[in-house]
DNA sequence: CTACATGCAAATTGTTTGCATAGTT
DNA sequence: AACTATGCAAACAATTTGCATGTAG
C-alpha cells in the first residue's frame, strides 16, 4: 500500500485510489466506473465508514454493487472491517500500522491513536493463551475533548 | 459451533441466575416464567450464546421476547454483547472482572484474559487523548490452540 | 386490579442473489 | 467478441414493533 506517512486521523490518501486500481488490475479485476465511485468516496470519507456512507456519496451506484465492492475489496486487503461494540458494522482502509479508534460517545466523533507499547502487550497476552495472533480491534468509547463538561 | 475445551470458564456459574432475579426484582422488572427460563438457557449455555441459541434451549418462548430479555439483561449489565469478526452477534455474561476476548478464526472459540497492565496503558492512551473514557473493548483475533497448524 | 410482559405476525433494516443488460478488456 | 460487472427487484436473514391477551405484583 501507500507508503503514507501520513497523519493518524482526518480523510483517507487520496493516492490510495490509484494503488487500489492498479491492485484490481493485476489481480484481474475489471476498472468500472462504478468501482471508481466506490473507491473515491471511501477515499472522501473520514474513517472509518459504513456501506450507507458509500451509498450516499456514490448515489450512481446500486446497492448491491456497493456490498458486492466492499467485499471485493475485503478480499483483496484494501479495507477491513470493524467490528464496533454498538453492533453496527464499518469498514476502513486498512492501514500499514495498526491503529486503535476513540469514539465519542456524545458526539460520534471517530479518532485514531497507535501505541507499539499496548500492541506488544497484546501480542503477549495472545502469545501467553497459546493463540497465534491474526489480528485485533480496540475501540476506546468515552467523551471526546468538546464533548466533555467544561471543555 | 466448537465448545472451547478444557478451560476454566466453559460454563457460566449456577448463581449467577438466583442473582439476576435478585436484580430484576430490585429494579422493578417482573419475574416471570419466560425470564426465568432465558436465564436457564444462558446458565447452561457455553459461552458466547447466540440468541438462535436461546430460543433452541427455550423454545416455548417467543423469538420477540428472547430479543426483549436480551436486550433488558443488556442494560442491567447482566450480559454484554460481543462483536465478532464475521458480523455475527454473539453475548455472554458480564463477569466480573474486566476482560477481552480471544476469538478463534477457525472453530469460533471465543477465550478471555485480563491484564491490568494493559487495562493502565489504554487508560493512559485515552488521557493522552484528552478523551474521558467511560470503557473499551478489545479483541484478538486468531487461531486457538487447537486450531493451529501441528499444534 | 393495574400495569407490565408476552406471543404472534407484520414491519423494518441489512445483506445477498437471480437474471437480463451494459460495459471492460 | 467474450466475459465480467451492474442494476433492479425479489429473496433472505436478523431484529423490532403494534396490538390484543395473559399474568405478576
Amino acid at each position: 500500500m501507500t507508503p503514507l506517512g501520513g497523519r493518524s486521523y482526518d480523510r483517507n490518501v487520496p493516492g490510495a485510489t490509484q494503488e487500489t486500481i492498479a491492485r484490481l488490475e493485476g489481480q484481474g479485476h475489471r476498472v468500472t466506473g462504478s468501482r471508481r465511485a466506490v473507491l473515491d468516496a471511501i477515499a472522501g470519507t473520514v474513517t472509518p465508514f459504513t456501506v450507507e456512507d458509500i451509498c450516499l456519496a456514490a448515489p450512481d451506484v446500486g446497492r448491491a454493487t456497493v456490498f458486492r465492492t466492499v467485499k471485493l475489496l475485503q478480499d483483496l486487503d484494501v479495507v477491513c472491517r470493524l467490528p464496533l461494540g454498538d453492533g453496527g458494522v464499518r469498514y476502513q482502509l486498512s492501514q500499514s500500522e495498526h491503529h486503535h479508534h476513540l469514539i465519542c460517545e456524545s458526539c460520534g466523533a471517530v479518532s485514531e491513536f497507535s501505541d507499539p507499547e499496548l500492541d506488544a502487550l497484546i501480542r503477549r497476552n495472545a502469545r501467553r493463551e497459546g493463540f497465534r495472533l491474526d489480528g485485533h480491534s480496540l475501540e476506546l468509547y468515552g467523551l471526546c475533548p468538546a464533548c466533555q463538561p467544561g471543555g
